[in-house]
DNA sequence: GTATAATTTCATTAATTACTGAAAAGACTG
DNA sequence: CAGTCTTTTCAGTAATTAATGAAATTATAC
């Protein structure tokens, strides 16, 4: 496996932005090159591709498997693993989306709830339990709505992404429905 | 400045998110610290409360007023400066994406700009091009939209949230009535 | 101007995170 | 089940990032 110049670019690119992702320049690396190769690569190859460790690449498959952005499969007479990155886009982002949510914001959505199953009433520390909650509040609206949209299709998706501030008047046109029911 | 029980597990909760949110851990709790704070705080007492130098105070402030997520204010009679953050969640939240946007995908985006000025047209970097060009859809698509949504109002972008799946309702009365005018 | 308070800078040290190489474990073959 | 291929684990080392303390800078007061 020997990567060309045009590839090359990618690679390196995600390499150094992985540490402003959260992950690490390898894991960063060997996910550019699966993304763009045009068929699965092995662990070998990957090594080789990037200049890197056997074992540095094992730890990071186990990493890149765990937020669920490669899959393995098999070639016909051959034990080894092939590694691949899903195609389509759409589900790539659905992905990250998910995973970072559930690294980055259950954890301390957690916590929250915790800290006001019984939210003290005097002071300071009510204060702070008030802003918790609005922190809350805030995290669960757009969460919720985070599960919502990943459960449609991505043409529904993509049309109310390519919609943008327009929603404003599809929205006002339905307060104005309701308000005429009412 | 002293802390109570209550406070604390709020602030080293941040402390330890910090790593996963891509800051280091004292910006993470002179966040949390005033983020319920219900007044200002100036260096001292920040260094006081969380038990960290001076100077890494001073270089956090820094940092988290590149981010935008305090301000600096003065008290009549007292020169040194005091920070806020910002009371409105929405307003926090707007900011850090905005912020996130910023480091985190532009810089790719510009990248994938380049690459696809001129691309090439042969073998795997064809592929590879193809790939990188989905990538740029899909970042413009979102980062659009997230423009278009900043610029929403507090109560329109909550009831577009609160709306959540059903919005594909309102997606398909509006395609109906598209279809129909043609 | 000089003195004092407040903040910032930065070289050094500490802590954390990433990577390697060697050894172990697992998986298949004959 | 011995031999071979493949993957994983992990202790040690390298690299990076974070935090400190002392010195320098900036700002205000007298």
């Amino acid at each position: 496996m020997k990567t060309t110049a045009y590839q090359q670019a990618f690679i390196l690119h995600f390499g150094e932005m992985g540490s402003r992702w959260g992950i690490n320049r390898t894991i960063g690396q060997i996910y550019a090159l699966l993304y763009i190769s045009p068929r699965p690569l092995n662990a070998e190859q990957i090594t080789e591709a990037l200049g890197i460790s056997r074992s540095n690449t094992s730890m990071a498959m186990k990493e890149l498997s765990a937020w669920r952005l490669v899959r393995v499969q098999h070639l016909p007479d051959d034990r080894r693993d092939y590694f691949t990155a899903p195609d389509d886009v759409w589900e790539i982002f659905r992905t990250l989306v998910a995973e970072r949510r559930r690294r980055e914001i259950e954890p301390t959505a957690s916590m929250l709830r915790g800290a006001l199953v019984a939210p003290p009433e005097q002071g300071d520390d009510a204060h702070a339990a008030t802003k918790l909650a609005e922190m809350l509040e805030l995290i669960e609206l757009v969460t919720g709505w985070l599960d919502d949209v990943s459960d449609l299709d991505q043409r529904t998706a993509t049309q109310l992404m390519k919609l943008g501030g327009g929603v404003q008047k599809l929205l006002s046109a339905g307060r104005r429905k309701k308000a005429d029911k009412a």
